[in-house]
DNA sequence: TAGATTGTTAATCGATTAACAATC
DNA sequence: TAGATTGTTAATCGATTAACAATC
């Protein structure tokens, strides 16, 4: 709705470094800071000027020639094209250690979503609170998805389970997936949108590079 | 160690690929699939055959012409390049909800490291068990480290605590860090590897392609 | 042997960097 | 105005894909 003028098909690897900017920004806005050169953002970030002057230009000028950007503009601008105030509805299903962990990170710090619901099937769990949300039975997922009609789904459930649910929540209407399990989620669905965060894959890529780097010393 | 004949400066891009290899080879293998094409693989991941050949070459010739490759010894392969079995000794950093869910994940899931001590500065978790191992004082850290060599550290903090511990942690020789932070450690230490999980970049994404979809639709 | 599929080289595509005219 | 820094085009670099000879 904001400014779509000039965005076209942008780039995944764009699209990856825009929050990146966005902590910046919110980081030297907050220290008052008012003004801010490309160059300068550049030695800050470690990425290239012409980079970060070539990424903004993909969704408009803002900034001035000869003068630079306006921290507070240029933050706000960046968060308008992220969303950070869409408030779309999610639910959370798994209320493991990660699902704690995850329900209280996107209570406090994290922006774009509300979240409205937390799913587990551990009768153990079931009523108990987090985060100011009752946990509810995942038996209770459709009449309740039926109800408050969620746009996304955070997964912190084990593979196997994916596996089940995930055809269940799609049928459902559910199109956006935060996906903390193994499984291979966007294989199954052409008009799904997953963000994948594969804790172990991340884990096993540090290993290979702590290896390589002792194999190639002498 | 392992066949480090061909492998000579991978790109990351090629790293990135390799957990996710092994993830489904392994899923074959358990499935007790002997046999793979890299055509047949193509299809089940969602990469050309063309990559996956292009990969793999970059550490050896796995397979065998007009046969295709052994599952079974394909993983194995990439389980050596990725350092499964290396058990690196690391310390862990923060015992909140995220450091819960991660000491879990370290103990029963993940491989290539072995964890040996939890940390946190707050009195009411330290001296209680975690997975086996009792939650230590922060202040303990020096002598710990000395005693033990962790050879990495995952960091559970607050990006403020980030910013005072990571030098401490270098000073004691870990060059090698898991950040679950905000804070880009990465630009401090010219010789350190860091491996970044910044769950809120990955929400922010998830955000934006919500909002970018929907914005195209008519 | 014929068919299949690899390993590898060449072609294409996309992303990053450099350069510079426009302009504040 | 002169100096600075953007927005944007062109050049470079790297990663992916296509093609095919080698060979099991």
């Amino acid at each position: 709705m904001i400014n779509m003028a000039k965005r076209e098909n942008i780039s995944m690897s764009v699209i990856r470094r825009l929050p990146r900017y966005y902590r910046f920004l919110n980081h030297l806005k907050n220290k008052g800071i008012n003004r801010i050169s490309s160059k300068e953002l550049s030695a800050k970030m470690g990425f290239t000027a012409s980079q970060i002057r070539q990424d903004l230009n993909c969704f408009g000028g803002f900034g001035q020639q000869g003068y630079g950007y306006i921290v507070e503009q240029l933050c706000d601008e960046i968060g308008n094209i992220l969303g950070v105030s869409n408030g779309y509805k999610c639910i959370l299903i798994g209320a493991g250690n990660l699902g704690q962990a995850i329900a209280s990170h996107l209570s406090f710090e994290a922006q774009g979503f509300h979240l409205t619901g937390i799913f587990d099937n551990d009768p153990k769990k079931i009523g108990t609170n987090l985060n100011g949300l009752v946990i509810r039975d995942t038996a209770e997922l459709e009449s309740f998805c039926k109800e408050t009609q969620p746009v996304m789904a955070v997964l912190c459930i084990p593979r196997a389970a994916v596996e089940r649910l995930s055809d269940q929540l799609y049928a459902m209407g559910i199109r956006n997936f935060w996906n903390f399990s193994h499984y291979d989620i966007a294989m199954k669905y052409h008009d799904a949108i997953v963000e994948n965060v594969h804790l172990n894959d991340s884990l096993m890529t540090l290993c290979y590079r702590i290896s390589d780097q002792n194999s190639q010393k002498p």
